[in-house]
DNA sequence: GTCTATAGAAAGATAGAC
DNA sequence: GTCTATCTTTCTATAGAC
């Protein structure tokens, strides 16, 4: 691996951010290898150098996809805030409700359901939003069960979020569930 | 519409029912009409003709799922019990998390996404559901707007259960997350 | 209404020159 | 490493006989 090279520069990089784009708007089975080529502007050639099968693309996009989402979500960790307004935080981030989630949409998706290596970075993910949420639980005094279920929740409500968001045209609906849960989570403070 | 026969006997009949377990099991998009064929010992010109596009057959097959499905959730609230119990059902009742949500999934299919006909029954259940939830918390004394955002927290809480069960492949993951849920609403009943 | 045969397009992938 | 041309398979749909 030559050093001093500007990755995005190369054609590899670059089929890689279009493929992840693309999977990002309408999931890997549904994205032709020929789109990828248009949207990166490289050749039918480069892709199947660099990548031998739509597989081998899938696999590297959906690895680099998970780990930037999840390296978005602990950012938003790393403050010094107390725990609980760090898992407000989380809960009322700015999303974009129709779009849907990049990682949670792969469970819908045939080509990744269907291939462990696809599949790997979905779980991945989803098991470090959990122990990121249920850590912080844990430090504000809840036990170790009990703030796995509600970590647990509180992903669920983003990811349900995004499917009523997406159902009915409406990115409003998603506000209203997690406006819901973080009211739910408030009103915990008072009796722990 | 002659009375008197049977439907489940009807070529029309048997395909819709083998497209509504494929749609469950892959998707619409991801379904071909080989595959409907092949599950429902149909012919191909029946298939044409009873349903001159794969988008008919959709249509069709997606109304009738979303109906069912909302019927089934209908089901669980006609009962005697007091609102917090009928929710509290909801919630717990037992699901295939490994399939996924029959509805929930179609916010992923392309199919679904980019044809209106097929979407409006998919929001049709979603606003139900929530009008369902939303009635029984109003009914146990939340004022309305709040009632709307916690029922959509519900509703969110079991889509998201899917999504967990599905990305790890472990349908504890969802029970995991409806518990969560569960416990944080029992609470409220201490104080409002 | 149902059948078999087939059309036309797009999918994923390979060949072989440069 | 990249290009263009091409192959094979599968998809959705139609044709036309029965």
């Amino acid at each position: 691996m030559r050093l001093e090279h500007n990755k995005h520069s190369d054609a590899r990089e670059q089929l890689l951010v279009a493929a992840q784009a693309l999977f990002a708007e309408a999931g890997v089975a549904a994205t032709t290898p020929r789109q990828v080529l248009e949207r990166s502007g490289i050749g039918q050639g480069s892709l199947y150098h660099h990548f031998p099968s739509k597989r081998d693309l899938a696999r590297a996009a959906v690895e680099r996809t998970a780990q930037e989402q999840l390296q978005v979500a602990e950012r938003g960790f790393i403050g010094d805030q107390p725990p609980r307004e760090r898992i407000r935080a989380y809960l009322l981030r700015d999303r974009d409700a129709l779009a849907g989630c990049r990682i949670g949409r792969l469970t819908s998706d045939q080509a990744v359901m269907s291939d462990a290596s696809l599949l790997e970075p979905v779980e991945g993910y989803f098991s470090g939003l959990i122990d990121l949420l249920g850590g912080a639980l844990e430090e504000s005094g809840i036990p170790r069960d009990r703030a796995q279920d509600r970590a647990a929740a509180i992903v669920s409500v983003v990811q349900g979020g995004y499917v009523l968001a997406r159902a009915t045209g409406d990115p409003e609906r998603m506000r209203s569930a997690v406006r819901g849960m973080a009211e739910l989570l408030e009103r915990q403070q008072h009796d722990q």
